[in-house]
DNA sequence: TTGAAAGCGATACCAC
DNA sequence: GTGGTATCGCTTTCAA
């Protein structure tokens, strides 16, 4: 090499100089862009928020910038948005993917890949496992007295959805309780409140909604329909995104986004390092919150 | 050119061998990235959240891919993510910056610049104007008989938070009402909760908060020191982000941040297509919206 | 060890 | 019109 005076000569003339390298010609010529790109169902669903801001503050410590994708809750998009985004960039993070599996493992580029929520054998993914949160759940009610349950859910091509709604319906079945399902059209305020008639009209005791959007909107359905929460109806959210932000504090199964981001974003960094893996499951747990939305189930006479 | 057969039949070749134009080799050449980059201080703050995804949205419409950034309320880092973004963007989108207007003049490779909330004049920028609607909040306060409240500030390197204290202000100055100032020192929910006490102890009767999440976390420190809303206090929030989900619903400031975002965004493409200009400043009309945290002031007995 | 030259993949110019 | 070629800025390889 050179002398230690020499680089820093060197390297002060260019200082004065104003001289930066090109990032994007240094990655024609390298084929390392120093980008990677995250991509979401959805920017304004409040679980997203601190994975964002995890993967971002991750990225950016690593000297890495983020391309961010928002695909609608839509397949198509998503895929779309995938091919734009994987050729500038050496990695790539799906987050809550809503596209088939198969879709998924098709090769793209040939950089690394992180799912999260989604569990593609082979692949990486950190896995937020709410399973035994929601049995939990389903237990905390029956404990309260519920007998008659319904299942709120949320995207059927979401692997966060499968895995609660096995969890609460497998539960369900093992304290001889009765699960009602009805879904959410959109994991959002929007359809809680558009799903809450629905719930009402099974005389169900309790709801445990899909995530903690789902089960705002129906404690807002259930406010509107003069519908109290817990005295009529107990509901159980899942996320812990806005749960201490509601009235009354929301019961909900805590599993920790912002974990889950800097998790995912660690592993892209090993794989960038380290190189390809055969794919591995990272497990996150999750927790159940006990607060103020649920109580002892009302006696049978307020029923139908 | 040729004939559409021909092209055709090209077009058919590239397809089937799966060509893809390279776009960092294009950028190289042409110094067109297709790229943009937006910026913003807190990806958690709801208020971004329908910003973001407005600018993707009408981004992606448009061909192009977006860089996200996050400065954490910070100048610093907000400058130097800025220093690694432009180099590979053919435009830039600020939103709430927190660099001083030196800062934010200073020229960054030859991209155009938009600006959301943030008045440099020679610069384009769309401004959410909620000093109409603050004042208006004000005038709402006296005529339900408050004459000493508090503006729970936000970042002073904020030009919303200056807009909003000095329309608050002056109408305060106005209808001869005594305005006390109290910062919050981070405009989210903990701030505001933190700042809760600090407001109680001023025995005013309303308080009007810098943003939504600052009235939440204000109601609830109120709610934790016994003080009823809007029996106790009265409080006014801004921008309407999560106004309908608190309980009692938040009277706030309506600000349309989606509608920023795709202003912002509509702006910087004719500047990519139009080349540069004098710099404009679009203004976003804001609206009051009275909802149940704003009720009469508790008469004096109750005070002092 | 050091310097010179050949890509990377597309564009844009300029002779033919 | 159209084909050939220099260029964008950096990396890497290969001679000297």
């Amino acid at each position: 090499m050179l002398s230690a005076k020499t680089v820093a000569l060197i390297k002060d003339a260019a200082a004065s100089l104003g001289y930066t390298p090109n990032q994007v010609a240094r990655a024609l010529s390298t084929g390392r862009h120093g980008n990677i790109a995250l991509i979401v169902p959805d920017v304004t669903n409040p679980f997203f928020a601190p994975l964002i801001r995890a993967v971002e503050a991750r990225a950016d410590a690593a000297g890495l910038c983020i391309f961010l994708g928002d695909s609608d809750e839509d397949s198509a998009r998503e895929e779309r948005l995938i091919g734009k985004l994987s050729p500038q960039v050496d990695g790539l993070i799906l987050a809550s993917s809503r596209m088939s599996d198969e879709e998924i493992r098709m090769p793209r580029g040939r950089g690394p890949i992180v799912l999260i929520n989604r569990d593609v054998e082979g692949m990486d993914r950190v896995l937020v496992d709410s399973a035994p949160a929601a049995a939990a759940a389903v237990r905390h009610l029956h404990a309260l007295g519920h007998r008659r349950i319904v299942y709120v859910g949320g995207p059927t091509s979401s692997w966060s959805n499968q895995c609660r709604r096995a969890a609460v319906l497998l539960a369900g079945r093992e304290m001889a309780m009765e699960v009602i399902e009805i879904p959410a059209r959109r994991p959002s305020y929007e359809g809680g409140m558009a799903a809450a008639p629905a719930v009402r009209s099974t005389h169900a005791t309790a709801a445990i909604a899909f995530d903690d959007l789902v089960a705002q909107g129906l404690m807002a359905g259930m406010a509107e329909m003069g519908v109290g929460v817990p005295g009529d109806i107990s509901i159980v959210g899942c996320d812990d995104v806005l749960a201490t932000r509601t009235y009354p504090q929301l019961t909900t199964i805590a599993s920790r986004p912002d974990a889950a981001g800097r998790m995912a974003m660690e592993i892209l960094l090993d794989r960038l390092a380290a190189g390809p893996s055969p794919g591995v499951a990272h497990m996150l747990d999750t927790e159940l919150m006990i607060r103020a939305t649920t109580a002892a189930a009302p006696n049978d006479k307020g029923r139908g």
